[in-house]
DNA sequence: TATTTTTGTTAACAGTGTTAGTAAAAGTAA
DNA sequence: TTACTTTTACTAACACTGTTAACAAAAATA
């Protein structure tokens, strides 16, 4: 009845090779210039076979999305050492978000960037909660260690993500201030204020 | 020989039915959904007369950049009062900032918006120069009452415009995180932050 | 072998930005 | 007023876009 192992095995691969192509064509030429036709020509089927493995092409950025909540979650984790203090693994986390961001510039667009569909759906995936969640446990250290416990750490939450954000999507859209300052400079500036911000 | 004043009124009254029509589909649908058959179909007439007074659909947009950047200078010196201190004057530039963001977004949103076309061309623009100039005026004014005379203004620039656009983009993306929390108080927070790293 | 199911195709619909070619209207000169 | 020129606005097309209904071919099942 059901399908032939070999069957879902090929399935899987075309599958594959729509995510692929659709990869090489937003690295190399943006998002604006994927197309469903252009994926059509890229894995040389038709067009309404790619709508057997995605419900529509919105579902396809959707992928990208989570992939990217992945990698960031898996960039932050690399980054950032648990028996260090908890300064320190701010500024770590801080580095990895950085990291991640201008080493997957389309993905980081297409999680963040305004304007495009995707962000009605933002708050739809399951990854972004385990980032925000990573962000609080070193926030709740943070606060612990500087005997505030007044501070509200979703204050503090969306205020580092801000600071994060910004940082980046200022980088990404190279808004260039004059002269060329290191991004990671602007980094370390933002951060040394939002980490004496809770612990001084 | 030239065109009598009365045509001359005509066709900038024309213009500016282009442009009203076009605010009023942003306002309502979105970006996405602005086309050129829908303008015509507004101003009553058949597409190729949009073309006379706009080189193309990046024209339209980048009217509303240039705009909104008039728009956020205005903001800008209308909240900050030059008699006061410095540490207020940049909480005025910030409040001003986040102003014009809450009660302009789609403007914000096609100034600053990853992932559009716009973002390449956004050095273009005069007026973001005159917007630097206003942050550095106050940065440099906050350098000398410090008295840190080696701090780089143009890092301070870059970090004040950073966590300033990381507020409101978050803001904008509304992504909740959890609780909701009010945006000014982020704005506080950060900024508090911020000035500390000059001043203090 | 005959029948059903799966798979992939063509072709269309309703959009999009943009422009070449043309008809009508308005302005100018005799 | 008539003849000519310029301006103005239109229709229709081109080359795209996402999406889907209808159909043919191939594969699996009875």
């Amino acid at each position: 009845m059901g399908l032939s192992e070999r069957k879902l095995r090929q399935q899987q691969e075309l599958k594959d090779q729509i995510i692929t192509c659709s990869r090489e064509i937003v690295e190399n030429e943006g998002w604006a210039a994927l197309s469903i036709r252009k994926i059509a020509d890229a894995i040389e089927y038709s067009v309404p076979v790619i709508y057997k493995h995605f419900e529509n092409k919105d579902a396809i950025s959707s992928y990208f999305v989570e992939e990217g909540f992945d990698k960031l979650l898996m960039e932050l984790n690399q980054h950032i050492e648990p028996s260090k203090e908890v300064s320190i693994k701010l500024r770590q986390l801080a580095k990895g978000y950085w990291l991640f961001a201008v080493n997957h510039p389309k993905h980081y667009e297409i999680m963040f960037g305004l304007g495009i569909p995707s962000c009605d759906r933002i708050n739809e995936y399951e990854n972004i909660k385990k980032v925000s969640e990573k962000m609080l446990n070193l926030i709740d250290e943070a606060i612990l260690a500087s005997g505030k416990e007044h501070v509200d750490r979703y204050l503090k939450l969306k205020t580092l993500w801000s600071i994060l954000h910004g940082i980046v999507a200022i980088e990404l859209l190279s808004l260039n201030t004059r002269e060329n300052i290191c991004p990671s400079a602007v980094l370390e500036d933002a951060i040394d204020g939002y980490i004496k911000s809770i612990l001084v």
